[in-house]
DNA sequence: ATTATAAACGGACATCTGTCCACTTGTCAA
DNA sequence: TTGACAAGTGGACAGATGTCCGTTTATAAT
């Protein structure tokens, strides 16, 4: 067998490991471009894949091909930011290592929920998709390309987990059942959540960051000495 | 102007008050008997609704007519068994007054819990309805009947906030945003959330339940003197 | 250059939701 | 009874998502 030049990049799995064609990569932006404008146009529900397949001037099977579903694109034309997001929070986690977890927390919470917030339309048709995939009710579903499972989700839990552990394991915090928590707190902050929260409901970001704040970190519960007192009232 | 019976009725808003026919009433009935039986046999998800009017025997518009989407008929398939809910824990809310109002919450919560559990799949199919009908970006959606505002996310809304103010009251709670915490709990419990957290993350009903009690009734925070012991101990 | 081959392509298709609208029928007043 | 009319009916249709599959084409080995 001759030499192999897939093996060079790091890939070890099949031989003659067939890369990305460049017009194939040519497209993929020019499918993101398109995307990006007719969303900021008409916003993300109005436009539908097919008018994107129109506009990037190619079939809409090929668009299919790169993208799984709506959600997916809308993944990748959020992966700058979401890189961005996700490193100045890493950074700011390590470079504060010494605050308090609780504080770290508080801030990882706030940050989060802006970048949701900033990110809402989009997320929320990842999260769509991502909730259609999940009924598989009827017959099995069809993709070509599998679903790569972004961290997404993944790293956000892990991140809170590893704070709530910390807080533990300092005392400044009694134990809890970190995992259910963490993913509590995640549910909180999903982006259709929030977005009933703040248009059916009215809340600003502010007070759902305040209302997340003490329940989770401040702490719902009164000092001992107050539970005390109002029965002794009794 | 003539008699009107129609005011007899207590309904004063337009003459001719014209009552719904006997034969639409029959094939409301019919519709509601075929849909549970093809949902217990084939699941809710894969249902159509162009199958259900099939085998009800009637054209996919008059359907469409008496429900203005699925989830819309599956909150008709599951009144009865609301209702009980509803009227139980409403009993058990007034009978049990007597009890400080976070263990009345605790078991308001535990229950809710159950009833969500025990009817996801419809309940599912429900807010993803809602959750369509939200969207709303692109043109207007028309809709032939309106779309009754079922009291019942409002209703669960205003049984918890009433104990959270009671508690707050009593001085068993420290003051907190109540219409948002109520809200917070809510998204705990809704049906996709749940659903997500317990096949994709495997969580049980208990731990759910137990996690919940932990965040929003025992309190996530120690008694202050652990603080305080933990930051003398470095 | 030639050629084999898998990647890429595109648009017809299948399916689902929800709407429209011309037609039918039950109901009530006279 | 009768006739006016609104409620009810049904199926074609519009519009969306996502799939299939015959065809084209970039790439790499020869």
């Amino acid at each position: 067998m001759v030499h192999d030049p897939s093996v060079a990049d790091g890939e070890a799995t099949a031989p003659h490991e067939r890369r990305e064609r460049r017009d194939a990569a040519a497209h993929r932006q020019r499918i993101l471009a398109v995307a990006r404008d007719l969303f900021a146009r008409h916003g993300v529900g109005a436009v539908t894949m097919h008018a994107i397949a129109v506009a990037a001037g190619i079939g809409q099977g090929t668009l299919y091909r790169r993208y799984t579903n709506k959600g997916d694109l809308c993944r990748d034309l959020l992966h700058e930011h979401y890189e961005r997001f996700t490193t100045e929070l890493r950074a700011y986690l390590t470079e504060a290592a010494a605050i308090p977890p609780l504080e770290r927390l508080d801030v990882a919470l706030v940050r989060t929920l802006h970048f949701v917030n900033e990110s809402m339309a989009l997320l929320e048709t990842v999260v769509a998709s991502q909730m259609r995939e999940m009924q598989c009710d009827g017959p099995p579903r069809f993709t070509r390309m599998p679903p790569r499972h972004e961290s997404g989700q993944m790293w956000g839990h892990a991140v809170i987990a590893d704070l709530l552990t910390e807080a533990v394991a300092r005392g400044e915090l009694a134990p809890l059942d970190v995992a259910y928590t963490a993913d509590l707190l995640l549910s909180a902050m999903n982006p259709m959540v929030l977005r009933y929260q703040q248009s059916e409901r009215g809340y600003s970001l502010e007070r759902i960051a305040a209302g997340l704040r003490h329940i989770f970190i401040t702490g719902i519960q009164p000092v001992a000495s107050s539970v005390q007192r109002s029965k002794t009232e009794e």
